[in-house]
DNA sequence: ATAGGGTTAG
């Protein structure tokens, strides 16, 4: 009597827990902890989950969130039926372990299989880009004799989707289906319709494209009863073969209000740059009375941002705030993610950080729309402190954050992130490689930057565009322009990037006219210049003294390319005009300017009037210099230079004042060379690092070498450096571009090419220092300075010394 | 327990 009560109660108790676990059925948090409450209910009570009970526990916990945890439990299972079987191996497939869910396959006894099970496994398969792998399991199934249903034929139909390469295949599976009966049935056809589909976009551009969504629309025609995804299904057909005119002719006959397949079309548009088209095809459903839900306005904003049509997006803003009163989360989440992305892209970001602030729910990609908003705005600092507050970041978050550290030169922070986010699990994309890439570039790390590429290749990130663009500007920066050159020949696919980047090699290592042939070579093959194409050219005419190709350039890059010229173009310029001595033609283009000259322009001038000594223009542009920008310590030395040049000495000592009385402080020069992946810096007058003594025994000898090959040092250069004024000649050669060459030379091996680089500009000093002594040591040195590089190679330097 | 379409972050 007492026993069978005890029985009726633990049924009880079971029928009230399953009843509760109906309740967690989507995948979500919530779904998670209610999991986790009924769980603990459980154990409190002593009572043992069993069969279907503990069967659904399994899936929530591995669904849900915790796949470890819900296989420790399927591991507990003396005997697991069928059904957790299965439910493991979609677990796995969902988690993209392919591994794993064939290792439950494959331990499944063959008496217990049954066609569900092989469904899943099959579906696994193909979830995991494994076509072929699952149409073999489809074969096992039907050879053992587990009859396919409805459900095996649409999973076998995705399968064949992802190999399919020729009309023939589709008619074979074709005839399968109505093999097994399943010629009638909505799912079975979707999906027979959907191979057709991926057949003519693989297909995209042969003639057969065309022909084989006939097919698709002829199955879809003949097809009885049609639901939601047949509809669907043909109009993604239509938009992903690029035959936008079908799509619409195929939605004007439809008289059903899908709202899904309005939005299909929507975000087909906006896919392929048509963002008015998908602007007015939303103003039309709202006229048909099609009802539109969070697909419909995400795309539509999606459409506003890439069209520019920022105060339409802003419109809707506001028509959702007023109709959808009681929104559901998942709405929420999303509209609100892309309301974000809005604002922050037409420069609000403040506004995006307010309606962020507001929301209920947020999710990584919420987060990362910030981080980005403040990437994309400068906002380096707030960017930083924001990303320290992300409590969930994902492969993107990461690789926003360190490509914004690489961006704005903060290249050992970038890198420290990026070996952060492997220690945490994350195998990086090709764009979180292309930051670090990057950080190598800035940092002028070349080992590490090569140890990065074998990286990239083994990971098969070897064909990515920006991970090649990075390799580009990463090989050039560290020096060494054929690595660039042949990173730039091997990419199998370039953009407007890639050409940039290697023009601006070119241009940065004093290769100015093949700069300018490569620019030529690259408007042969169609491809349209930006501003930074000019730029970059306006640079190379610059550094290489190209005045006549710089003003033709300049004077055509608008009325030939329509790009208008911005004030760093202008300065490019003046720079350039400047460095000729042409003061008139500099001063009358600052005039002509369509805007205020600010001080980079003012810079630029005043940094050719030190070189020609032009005193009177020179001290015009360091006072509107001292007026936009005081606190800048740029405009005092440039200026103190200037007397120094023409021996104004007493002139010299009160910008010298000026500049203690504003509480100025010059940056300090500093130098680094990679020596074994170690970077080793040196500043003025190094007394730090560890090795510097033999540094300075081995300068002296040398010194006394190239004395007698003519070497006079120049003492007027010492006034680069403020704080060593009183032992000007031995402040000279304890530079610290001087300290690192020959630190590398004492630690390179025989013959290897010494680069070292530079925070300043290379001091006029040492350039002359460097040139004697590539004749002493007898081999090539490279500095790169603030703005470009030097190559010395017996006696002489590649820039002609005109820098 | 198993299938199939439309969205937002570089």
């Amino acid at each position: 009597m007492k026993t069978r009560t005890a029985a009726m109660e633990v049924r009880t108790m079971a029928n009230r827990y399953a009843t509760q676990l109906q309740f967690c059925r989507t995948r979500s948090p919530i779904s998670h902890s209610l999991a986790q409450n009924i769980h603990a209910h459980m154990t409190a009570s002593g009572f043992r989950p069993r069969g279907h009970i503990l069967n659904r526990l399994i899936d929530i916990y591995c669904k849900c969130s915790n796949l470890t945890y819900g296989r420790k439990l399927f591991d507990e299972i003396p005997e697991p039926d069928i059904v957790a079987r299965t439910t493991m191996i979609s677990a796995y497939s969902a988690a993209g372990n392919l591994k794993l869910a064939r290792a439950i396959f494959s331990a499944t006894p063959l008496s217990m299989r049954d066609t569900v099970f092989y469904n899943a496994m099959i579906t696994c398969c193909s979830h995991n880009n494994d076509g072929f792998a699952a149409i073999q399991i489809f074969r096992d199934m039907k050879r053992v004799g587990v009859r396919p249903d409805d459900f095996t034929l649409s999973s076998v139909l995705c399968a064949l989707g992802l190999i399919v390469d020729d009309e023939k295949q589709c008619q074979q599976m074709h005839c399968a289906v109505v093999k097994f009966g399943l010629g009638l049935i909505t799912s079975v056809l979707n999906s027979l319709v959907s191979v057709y589909v991926k057949c003519a976009s693989s297909s995209l551009g042969l003639s057969s494209s065309g022909s084989l969504m006939g097919s698709a629309r002829k199955v879809f025609d003949e097809m009885v009863e049609k639901d939601e995804l047949s509809w669907t299904t043909i109009i993604t057909g239509y938009v992903k073969s690029n035959d936008l005119v079908a799509a619409n002719e195929f939605l004007d006959g439809m008289t059903e209000k899908l709202g899904i397949v309005w939005n299909a079309i929507i975000s087909g548009y906006v896919h392929h740059g048509c963002c008015q088209e998908a602007v007015q095809t939303f103003r039309k459903m709202l006229s048909k009375g099609v009802p539109q839900d969070e697909f419909t306005y995400t795309s539509f904003i999606s459409a506003c941002i890439n069209g520019g049509f920022f105060q339409l997006g802003r419109q809707l803003h506001c028509y959702i705030l007023r109709t959808e009163v009681q929104p559901t989360p998942d709405f929420s989440l999303s509209v609100n993610n892309a309301l974000v992305t809005l604002y922050y892209k037409c420069g609000k970001i403040d506004t995006a950080r307010e309606i962020f602030n507001k929301m209920s729910i947020r999710d990584v990609v919420s987060w990362n729309a910030i981080l980005s908003g403040y990437v994309e705005t400068k906002r380096t600092e707030d960017a930083k402190s924001f990303f320290s507050e992300i409590p969930e970041r994902n492969l993107l978050t990461w690789t926003i954050m360190i490509s914004c550290l690489a961006q704005n030169g903060c290249g050992e922070e970038a890198l420290k992130l990026f070996n952060q986010m492997r220690s945490e699990g994350f195998e990086p994309c090709d764009y979180a490689f292309a930051g670090a890439i990057i950080s190598c570039a800035v940092l002028g790390a070349l080992m590490h930057g090569r140890q990065l590429h074998a990286q990239l290749i083994r990971l098969g990130h070897d064909t990515s565009l920006s991970a090649g663009n990075a390799l580009i500007t990463m090989y050039a920066r560290c020096g060494v322009v054929e690595a660039a050159e042949l990173a730039f020949l091997t990419m199998p696919y370039i953009d407007s990037v890639s050409w940039n980047a290697l023009i601006a090699a070119l241009a940065q290592h004093g290769r100015g006219l093949e700069a300018l042939e490569l620019f030529e070579q690259m408007l042969k093959e169609d491809i349209q210049p930006d501003r930074i194409t000019f730029l970059t050219i306006l640079s190379a005419c610059s550094h290489a003294g190209l005045v006549r190709e710089g003003r033709h350039h300049f004077d055509s890059m608008f009325s030939s390319y329509g790009v208008s010229p911005g004030e760093d173009h202008y300065t490019r310029m003046i720079d350039m005009l400047c460095r000729a001595g042409n003061f008139s033609e500099a001063r009358s283009l600052i005039d002509s300017m369509p805007f205020e000259p600010g001080a980079p322009i003012w810079e630029a001038l005043l940094a050719g009037c030190r070189t020609h000594g032009n005193m009177d223009l020179g001290i015009e542009a360091a006072e509107r210099l001292f007026e936009l920008r005081p606190q800048h310590d740029g405009t005092y030395i440039l200026l103190s230079n200037m007397y120094a040049h023409v021996g104004q000495w007493d002139n010299v000592a009160k910008v010298r004042k000026l500049m203690r009385e504003r509480g100025i402080k010059k940056e300090p020069g500093c130098s680094w060379i990679e020596v074994e992946n170690n970077v080793h810096v040196f500043l003025v007058d190094d007394t730090k690092h560890p090795r510097v003594q033999a540094v300075y025994k081995y300068l002296e000898k040398l010194g006394l070498k190239m004395r007698k090959l003519g070497y006079v040092p120049d003492t007027k250069f010492v006034l680069h450096d403020m704080e060593s004024e009183e032992h000007k000649e031995y402040a000279l050669s304890t530079h610290s571009e001087k300290l690192a060459v020959v630190f590398g030379l004492l630690n390179l091996p025989q013959g290897a090419t010494i680069r070292v680089f530079k925070n300043l500009r290379i001091c006029g000093d040492c350039h002359n220092f460097f040139k004697f002594m590539s004749r002493v040591v007898k081999r090539e040195i490279v500095v790169r300075d603030g703005k470009r590089f030097h190559h010395f190679r017996h006696g002489e330097c590649s820039c002609g010394n005109y820098w």
